[in-house]
DNA sequence: AGCAAATATGAATAATTGTTCATATATTAA
DNA sequence: TTAATATATGAACAATTATTCATATTTGCT
């Protein structure tokens, strides 16, 4: 179906399943996917209520997905609003979640 | 676009990815994506040769994987054959694949 | 039986990392 | 300016885990 990647190619594949595998930035992502108003963009602290972990917690995950390039945000008075930058993203945690619940 | 998944969800969805996420079960898995004949399936010899690491590694790589669900195997004489076992498989690492080649 | 080949496994180590706690920064309001 | 709110960040700890090394197990062959 496809070639062996190369060695870049497989650090960078690790790298991307890497920061999606970890379940708070996983609720982050996909709170992030779904929302009142498109386009979707949340505030740290209406993620730290939707996700039910501490601020400091959410602020750190949300860095490590800014560094990633999988989300950004912008600012408004005091607050961030983060939202998801990339298409994959959306199409990687629908094949995750259907692998998954063919499972349960 | 989906509803945030429960508890649960989110775990098993962590556990896939935190096993997809890593380079040598990434490299084995890959191999196992393609090959001379279908359906694909190689020993671990075979296995040590393409993706370049110990025999102990991949032994134990394998066993993840297969504790995983994501391949199984077949016992010929004094090999192991293993095999894909989940079509979600393919399309998750395409998905990957199609995003960090975007980015390079 | 004895040897060789293929694979599996257990222990140990080294490195990474998720989380918490405390604190810093920045912006707004009074 | 002072207080309050929202967010970011640094240090420290605990836990997980990828990898190596040595060895066990299994099967086939002579």
């Amino acid at each position: 179906m496809f070639k062996l990647p190369t060695e870049e190619e497989i650090d960078l594949m690790e790298g991307l399943l890497n920061v999606a595998s970890d379940s708070t930035r996983l609720k982050i992502l996909c709170a992030l996917l779904n929302g009142e108003v498109e386009p979707v963009e949340k505030s740290v602290s209406e993620l730290v209520v939707e996700v039910g972990v501490s601020q400091s917690l959410v602020s750190h995950q949300l860095k490590v997905l800014k560094d990633a390039d999988l989300v950004d945000f912008r600012k408004e008075k005091t607050r961030s609003y983060y939202y998801l930058k990339d298409e994959h993203v959306k199409q990687l945690l629908e094949v995750v979640y259907d692998h998954i619940r063919e499972k349960m």
